[in-house]
This record gives structure tokens, sequence and C-alpha cells, in this order.
DNA sequence: GAGTGGTCTAGACCACATC
DNA sequence: ATGTGGTCTAGACCACTCG
């Protein structure tokens, strides 16, 4: 009988969503897998890989695999980029969670532009931006990471050339040298991410990560910031409020 | 030499990433790699299965495995939205490409609303609702699967319960009933698909999806209507834009 | 120290695609 | 007919966790 491996994890499934398996459950183990079915010890792994893969389970060697939890952080765009909100003094991030996150690895430095952020930002190929990057933890997981590209000779004198941008952020400093943000454009995708980003993020086997481009512009039009964030996919929900 | 499979994986990327092998490229078979590393013919099968969880390949039994091909659709939910384009009779598609995508599967039925969407939808708990579910192809791949919910009191005798809604659509219809959509909030997840929905939208392994739930809400605040769509995240980019 | 997941081998059979 | 990926077995060793 093939398809074992296929079928064991379908049961295993069922089971969790049935609710008869909750968030943080054991899953019955290999050598359990291999008594019950009457496989192969391989088989029994490839079972439990299967719902690792499909995000539903983390396997922890040593110890046993158990049933994934979820405490999505609810990102709501247009809020966050409220002005009421870096205007009074707070961070974008008081939209999302109660807590503010932990703010780490902040990188700042000037740098020629990369292809795309020159074309987004309207500059000469290989003009110098400064180059922020940092990422978010909440409750001691790294969920995000970001990387803010903005003009050089707008901001290199300024706190947004600093780690520490001072109250309301880089966008409060932006509006004191009179290039205010107003209008924002986000790019999103979703992927599958590399070793290098699974490393940053920590992230399970079977987790995708959501990929954000977004374009900052002023009243008049001139785009000032390019933010690039690559979020943990199972930590968020986006919303996003449109009108016609 | 264990980490061997991540090894080839690690090798095999390496060339897809310096452009060695393109999209659509042939990589090396099993039975050559089983050769060029010394290794057992599961061994390869593993390091080939993960290149395929990762996205950046494509397996066909008999065949060989595949450098995958992306060729994204950009959907802006802005203009998608925009009164203009339904109002004159477009699709709400021709935003995102530029030939029309074929609808299949389109089902109609009346049914009492799930949880979720009574709640969305401001309606008693169970109340009836027109449900319409449909998939759309962009050049003969499904990319995505949408399911619409209506209260039925409102729609029930119109075109919208019929499977060809006419010029503009749905939103047309409703702003001929005196409850045109003015107003959206589209809520958004990307996780791993189950297997139901790696088969309706024909996926590769690896391949995550992009859940939009959007509900969409007259002038004076009233929800008409609750899409929830899945999108094939290798075929999209979304875009949104937003004013503070 | 006992139990766990992670990985590897060397062989086998299958269904399928391509020629 | 040949070659491909897909899957399974039965055994093995490892590093890790946990009591």
């Amino acid at each position: 009988m093939p398809e074992t491996a296929r079928q064991i994890a379908d049961d295993l499934r069922a089971r969790i969503e049935s609710g008869e398996l909750t968030p943080g459950d054991r899953l019955p183990g290999e050598p359990s897998l291999v008594r019950k079915y009457g496989v192969a010890k391989m088989t029994a792994n490839q079972a439990l890989k299967i719902l690792v893969s499909e995000g539903l389970a983390v396997a922890r060697p040593g110890s046993g695999t158990y049933v994934r939890e979820f405490r999505p952080i609810r990102r709501v765009a247009n809020d966050r980029l409220a002005k009421s909100r870096w205007a009074a003094g707070q961070s974008i991030w008081s939209a999302d969670v109660a807590r503010r996150p932990l703010v780490t690895d902040v990188q700042v430095h000037e740098a020629p532009a990369p292809h795309q952020v020159s074309r987004l930002l309207e500059l000469d190929p290989g003009a110098p931006v400064i180059i922020r990057s940092r990422k978010f933890l909440v409750e001691d997981r790294p969920v995000q990471t970001a990387t803010s590209y903005l003009p050089a000779d707008l901001v290199r004198d300024t706190a947004i050339a600093q780690p520490d941008t001072g109250p309301g952020g880089s966008y409060a400093r932006l509006a004191e040298l009179g290039a205010e943000p107003v209008r924002f454009a986000e790019e999103l995708r979703a992927r599958m991410p590399s070793d290098e980003e699974r490393m940053a993020l920590n992230l399970a086997a079977g987790t995708p990560v959501i990929e954000i481009c977004r374009t900052a512009f002023t009243a008049d039009d001139r785009p000032v910031e390019v933010n690039q964030m690559l979020l943990d996919a199972g930590s968020y929900v986006l919303e996003y409020r449109l009108s016609s």
C-alpha cells in the first residue's frame, strides 16, 4: 500500500482540525506511528514532515512534534500611517500591538542606492541613500525585518541618519524637513523564505513570508522613503481600507 | 558526512540564483546526482524535494525537475474597485490583466450564513445569504478562487442570484438596488494551502496562498458583500495605495 | 540513560513521460 | 523501451532533550 506517509499525515491533520489535538499538544512520535501503522521509521518521519511543511506542526528535536500555535498581530495599514499617530510622537506600531515591540539590530549607513530603490525614489542610478535596517521582536519573537532607504541629500544631517530617530520616528523628522509623507503605495508579495530569511525571523519550516515594499510620497508627489519589509506570515493579519 | 541533502540543495540553489540555471531549465536528475555526489537515490530525491518545497523548482514526474517560472499578475486594489471601472460595464479584472480571465465553476445558491459571514454582514446568525463561488483562470492556469456572500433579502430576485450578473458585475447591480458599495475593507493572510486548496488552484508544492476577506460597505456604512478570495501567491503582486 | 527527531544507505517497485 | 520522480523498507548512527 503506497501513499502511506500521506495517509498518516491525513489522519493526524484530521485530528488537529477536529480539535482533538489542540495547539501546543504533542503529536504521536515516530516510534508510536511505526507500531500503529506498521511502517518503517522513515515513513513515519516523512508523515510528520508533511505536517511541518504545511505549517500545521513544529518539530522539536529531542522532544517531539507539536501542533503549532498562532497568535497573529493585526496590522491595519491605514491606521498605522495616519498622521495623528506619529505626529503625537507615537510609534506607528502602537496601532498593531498593545505592547511596543522591541527594536533590535538597528543599523544605519550611507551607500549608493540599489537599482530598484533609485527607480522608486526617482534618483539617479547609484545616488547616495541613507539605509536604516532593523528587526522587530514581539513577545521575544522576531516577527519582522525592515530596511528603509531615504535620499541622503535630504536626511544626511538629521536624526534619521542616527540609530534613534526620536519621538514620532523618521516620519516626524521628515515633516520637520518640509517633506511630510502623506501618500503611500504598498506592494505586497507572499513567498517561501530563503534560508537566510528563515534564520533572521527564526521561522519554522513551512512558514511563508510576506514581503512589503512601501514608498512614501509628499503632498507634491515626491517619493521620500522606500521601506522594504519582511513579515513572518504566521504572525500577521493585514488590513487595508479603501474607498472608491 | 551528514547534511548531504541540504548541501546538494545549496549547490543547486546557488546555480539557480547565479543565473547559470534559468527559469524553465531542467535540473540534474536523481541518477546524475547519485553519481556526482556518491549518495543514495533517496538522498538525491530529498535534495530535489528541498528546492521544490522552497518554491524554487517544480517536479514533473516522468520528465524531470525544472526551475520554476514566475509571471505575477499585478492586482491594484484601489484601481480595481474604482467606480469608474464597473460603472462603465467593465470587469474589475480589467485593471489586473490585459486579457480578461476565464471565469469557471460558477455556482450560485442560497444558504444560511456561516458564523463569521453573518457577523461581518451584521446579519442575524444563520440569516439567509446568496453564495456565489467561482474560479478564475489566466492563460489557462487557475490563479484564484472566490466566494461572495450577499444578504439574500437584498439580492434574491436580481441578476446577482444568477450565474451571469451582467455588465459591470454584481457591484453595478447593487448600485441599481440603491446599495452601491463605496468603502471596502480587505483583511489579508498568507499561509500554506490545505490539500484541497492546492488541488483547486493546481499549486506546486511549496507555493503559499494569500487569503483575502473583503467586506464592501455602502455610503451609509451598511455591509452588503463579503468576498472570500484565495490567490496563488506565486501568481500575484498586490498593490495598495493609501493616504494619511 | 531513554526517548526524540534528523539523516543516511542500498535496495526495491510503481506510474508516468518521452522517444 | 528507457528514464524520470515518488515512495517504501529495514537497518543504522547522530545530536539533542528530558527526567
